[in-house]
DNA sequence: AATATTAATAGTCAAAGAAAGTCAAACAAC
DNA sequence: GTTGTTTGACTTTCTTTGACTATTAATATT
């Protein structure tokens, strides 16, 4: 049974594709409506599903005529991966972030899906079920690792 | 009297087969309210009867409208991959050793070169950074998780 | 014009709800 | 008596809802 958070993910990136552009404005209480859910429904979606690691961004605008624009990052591969690598994962990450960086580049084409189920896999907790260093500065390391053979492969 | 677990496990085989595919989700709750039994039963079955090396993946997720996903394993590369996690690669694999392996699949084309090299990055020396002797301990499992990708993809 | 008021938005946060996971104790089969 | 099964209490994760807050634009008031 398909969750209405997805439903509402699906729809907005439906309308992005269909209009053929990476900035969308949408209201919230009338998208809220359509799907006959609390407007708050609406940011849980956004704060879950269109995320900064996840290429999108986005801007809004309360009052009147308020708005909320979702802007999808165009991101060169790879000055992406390098923000990724030298910015954004640092010298820890949890599973969680990472999870979510690679369902990123898996939808961007970055990677194949099965590559990403590699990372995936080796990033793991169980994978990382080491004590010494905390696991999540393990986790860094192998990550950036192989996010580099991406821009140097 | 047929043990409650084997019931499960033949209706789980048989909807697969009746739907004629190789995954299937279920609802633990609601298979556990079919079979009158506790929805961690459902988990025992899983854990015992569709694990990798008999050749099936799960994947679940939490929450509303959460769910378990099964899927049946093909048998192609299964076995040798099988092989290599289940015997070959034991508890614990020397850098070297590893990279062997890798040439070695890569050759035969069960991956790519790039899905080599990010598994190669991922057990590589450096990414494995971890003090103490488990270095090799650490990489088996690394290595072990990131094949089984191969044959659940 | 400047300022106050109101209506129209969107944001936040916490509680309730809806799954699935874990673990260990009790129980059964061999 | 050792191994495999069943059960249930407790935990974790993810989603949905709603009450309350904050901001902005439009409008009314001075």
């Amino acid at each position: 049974m398909a969750r209405l958070s997805d439903v509402i993910e699906q729809f907005i990136k439906e309308l992005m594709r269909d209009a053929n552009t990476d900035m969308l404005e949408i209201q919230r209480n009338e998208l809220a409506d359509h799907f006959n859910c609390a407007p708050s429904q609406i940011n849980y979606v956004l704060s879950t599903r269109f995320t900064i690691d996840k290429g999108y961004y986005i801007v809004s605008r309360r009052g009147g005529g308020g708005f909320i624009r979702i802007k999808k990052l165009d991101t060169d591969t790879r000055s992406y991966i390098g923000y990724l690598i030298f910015e954004y994962i640092g010298d820890s990450i949890s599973q969680l972030d990472a999870s979510r960086v690679l369902a990123n580049i898996e939808e961007k084409g970055i990677v194949t899906p099965r590559e990403r189920a590699i990372m995936e896999a080796a990033i793991n907790g169980k994978s990382l079920n080491v004590f010494s260093p905390s696991k999540d500065v393990v986790r860094a390391k192998l990550f950036k690792s192989m996010l580099s053979v991406l821009i140097t492969g």
